[in-house]
RNA sequence: GCCGCGUUCGUCUAGAGGCCUAGGACGCCUCCCUUUCACGGAGGUAGCACGGGUUCGAAUCCCGUACGCGGUACCA
């Protein structure tokens, strides 16, 4: 690559960020860092109908978050900017009129109803897909069809209008697209496209190539939804007499039920699609950037685990691969214990309590206070007993309760599967003997479990899964011994009584 | 419909004509460890969409078919 790699993530603030925004991103910002090159946030805010409040700075939060800072965006000024196209917009005018001068655009004042009129005529007569195209805007109200002085008039008078690309009848365009190889179109099969909208600001298509070239990107890594535009853009790059940024289109991340990555079609697997409820729901930013790396790309080799400066060492767009990667959730779980289960039973503790404030509301205020009584050592203790049962912390909060309460009540399919005819008999034993020793900690405790159950001529787990039920009103969780030994004798033999009682 | 892109285990993928008896990972199953729950370890399950070529030889190259996906707006 001879000049500097500059790359974009190109958002439209619509909505929250999508989890397939965040791979593109990621994407872009591993290609940049790899190359040495600069990574750009550019807010395509062009349409002002679709336009959410709160959404750029979702968007920002999410990166952020995701460990992927731009080097340049609205809030990071940098040579090129502004980096919202609402605030170039007129920029774009001058280059679309170049464009008509040029003879590459004309000037077209249909209404949309009359557009409208053109498409049913022509399905009318046997056209499956109308278009305002080289023929049909023949007959179509534009600077083409109308004379010149009344052209002048009507944009004189300050009438509504559009700047549409004239597209030519009959060509080919190709281009190297450094995923899919060669990809060609005819131009037949291409539209009109409005450059420059009735509201005066200019469509993705114009803005997208205006801003590339001017804030000088050398490769758009984008979507794969945006390969049949592609030729539109290469068209205009060719009329501005420009080079045309290296061209790469992701494949696209699929829902397990088909189709694109969407809100209808993924979250009622599970699937949450905004990265928003990721960050909400506890999941690790890390865990999350390298599964999303592995949907669609591979480093050649058999590792699995990488981090984000193993992902920018490894990084390249030739490696992608070209079919849509099904979104696989039990993956990412996977990725997200292992992430999880590196980390100190501080940071555990640290991530809970975050996790915590988020989700008050949904945690028993008994159990909140008992958390909140016990000192950072407690708490950590019971982070490091439970680290690897769970797979990240918002599982932590649902399965450490019985470390501060008793429980409440116990559900009668664990009851069916742990206590058993004996059960009682067993426990009350283990009770008994366990009331008065000395030093109530997890050897002990464990010693006179086995000794017991030696006696008794029963296997271990009959006498454990009933304890462990009695205990915490689970038939999983942390090792016992050392579970009776934080929770101390007198709140143990408690517990036992009050099992005992119920069961 | 038309245009474009794609197609290796259920899923993510390795594989650039002989190294493929198709490798790894997630999931699932079994076993070991622990006579608990897990972690961990060892195995197992399962795939080149189909049909034609080209070639001594094809998962790899070509053509066709099927299927999937994307696009087909004054949305991005």
């Amino acid at each position: 690559m001879s000049s500097p790699v500059r790359v974009r993530f190109a958002p439209s603030p619509t909505g929250m960020l999508h989890i397939g925004g965040l791979r593109t991103a990621l994407f872009n910002y591993l290609f940049a860092k790899h190359h040495g090159g600069t990574f750009i946030l550019r807010i395509e805010d062009t349409d002002q109908n679709r336009y959410v409040e709160g959404a750029e700075a979702d968007i920002t939060t999410s990166l952020k978050w995701a460990g992927l800072p731009y080097d340049e965006g609205p809030d990071a000024p940098g040579a090129y900017g502004p980096y919202r196209q609402s605030e170039r917009s007129q920029l774009y005018r001058k280059y679309a009129e170049q464009l008509v001068e040029a003879g590459h655009a004309y000037y077209a004042f249909d209404t949309t109803e009359e557009i409208e009129a053109m498409r049913e005529r022509l399905i009318k007569s046997g056209n499956p897909s109308p278009k305002y195209d080289s023929i049909t805007r023949q007959s179509m109200k534009n600077s083409l069809t109308l004379p010149q002085e009344e052209v002048k008039r009507r944009l004189d008078a300050g009438e509504e209008h559009v700047i549409r690309l004239k597209v030519p009848r009959r060509d080919t365009v190709r281009f190297d697209d450094l995923i899919r190889g060669t990809v060609a179109f005819d131009t037949a099969g291409l539209d009109d496209q409005v450059l420059m909208k009735s509201d005066g600001l200019p469509t993705y298509h114009l803005a997208n190539v205006v801003d590339d070239h001017t804030m000088g990107i050398s490769h758009v890594i984008r979507g794969e939804e945006w390969l049949s535009s592609a030729p539109k853009h290469i068209l205009l790059y060719q009329y501005f007499g420009w080079e045309a940024p290296v061209m790469a289109h992701l494949p696209l991340i699929m829902s397990p039920a088909g189709g694109k990555l969407s809100k209808r079609n993924a979250e009622e697997l599970g699937i949450p699609v905004n990265v928003r409820q990721y960050i909400a729901g506890g999941y690790e930013p890390d865990a999350l950037i390298n599964f999303l790396a592995f949907l669609g790309w591979s480093p050649g080799d058999d590792r699995e685990i990488l981090s984000l400066d193993d992902l920018v060492r490894e990084f390249s767009l030739e490696r992608v691969s070209k079919a849509g990667a099904v979104f696989n959730m039990k993956k990412l779980l996977w990725y997200n214990e292992h992430y999880f289960r590196a980390q100190s039973p501080e940071r555990h503790l640290a991530s809970l309590k975050a996790w915590m404030a988020r989700h008050e509301d949904t945690l028993d205020a008994g159990f909140r206070a008992a958390f909140r009584a016990a000192s950072d050592a407690d708490n950590a203790a019971v982070m490091a007993l439970m680290a690897e049962r769970v797979s990240g912390v918002h599982e932590l909060a649902d399965n450490i309760r019985y470390f501060y309460q008793a429980p409440a009540a116990f559900d009668p399919a664990d009851v069916a599967k742990a206590w058993k005819p004996g059960s009682a008999e067993l426990v009350t034993a283990y009770r008994d003997r366990i009331a008065g020793i000395a030093p109530f900690e997890a050897q002990p405790l464990h010693d006179a479990l086995h000794a017991l159950a030696a006696e008794q001529g029963v296997g271990l787990g009959k006498l454990m899964q009933p304890l462990r039920l009695a205990l915490t009103g689970k038939t999983f969780g942390p090792d016992l011994f050392a579970f009776l030994q934080r929770i101390g004798r007198e709140e143990s033999l408690a517990r036992l009584a009050k099992a005992l009682a119920e069961l």
